[in-house]
DNA sequence: CGGGTGATAGACT
DNA sequence: GTCTATCACCCGG
């Protein structure tokens, strides 16, 4: 299978729309080794300024958050203890919007795949979670400040998506009225989605 | 050196 | 399904 990287026009739709479009297209890892290739089923929106779950928060900035004042289609790592997360920056330069990739769906590269999570995990648990994908495509702060639109990290068309389910965000703690926003989006019945925790 | 940053694996019910 | 112990790095001062 080959993939084209998705211009970067794509990315300067409004953040929560963009964070709709990003479900069903495909997150596009070449590595040495051979093609990671994953189906994005979940985003979570983050609206910088006004949202007080974003890191960004009335325009905080640091050298972490950074990236998000940056243009829309940068890659946004950060650390969260034993697992890096990964973002798609959304909004226009010096609106630090971002969209956190919480799920997606194997489709290439399965045994490499295995080999990152652990031979003994079933294959739903290999990347319905947003530290948890990151190591199954081998994604890390290497990529900081990448382009989503460049190898050998992309985001590449797909052949479409499902019902889209919309609802609150997940593992946000007291963020204020922000927690009850509907910024969470995730393709219905999609056995790779992670599972929500009141 | 202290604060900031939530998700994961596995045990239990 | 639910609970919870455990996990590390970056940054500013």
């Amino acid at each position: 299978m080959i993939y084209t990287p998705i211009d970067t026009s794509f990315y300067k739709a409004p953040v929560l729309e963009l964070a709709q479009n990003l479900l069903g297209h495909y997150i596009v890892h070449e590595q040495p080794d051979g093609i990671l290739a994953a189906r994005i089923v979940e985003t979570e929106a983050y609206r910088g300024p006004e949202d007080q779950a974003a890191h960004s928060f009335g325009n905080r900035r640091t050298k972490r958050t950074d990236i998000m004042f940056g243009a829309a289609g940068s890659v946004y790592t950060y650390r969260m203890h034993t697992h890096t997360l990964v973002n798609v920056v959304g909004g226009p330069i010096d609106t630090p919007h971002a969209i956190l990739i919480r799920a997606v769906e194997p489709i290439e590269g399965l045994e490499q795949m295995r080999e990152n999570r652990g031979v003994q995990l079933k294959m739903h648990d290999w990347t319905n979670g947003p530290g948890k994908l990151t190591k199954a495509m081998g994604i890390t702060m290497d990529y900081y400040g990448h382009h989503w639109s460049k190898k050998p990290l992309f985001i590449a068309e797909g052949a479409g998506v499902g019902k889209i389910v919309v609802g609150p965000r997940v593992g946000i703690g007291n963020s204020g009225e922000a927690v009850h926003y509907p910024w969470r989006f995730y393709e219905k019945d999609n056995p790779f989605v992670s599972k929500y925790r009141a």
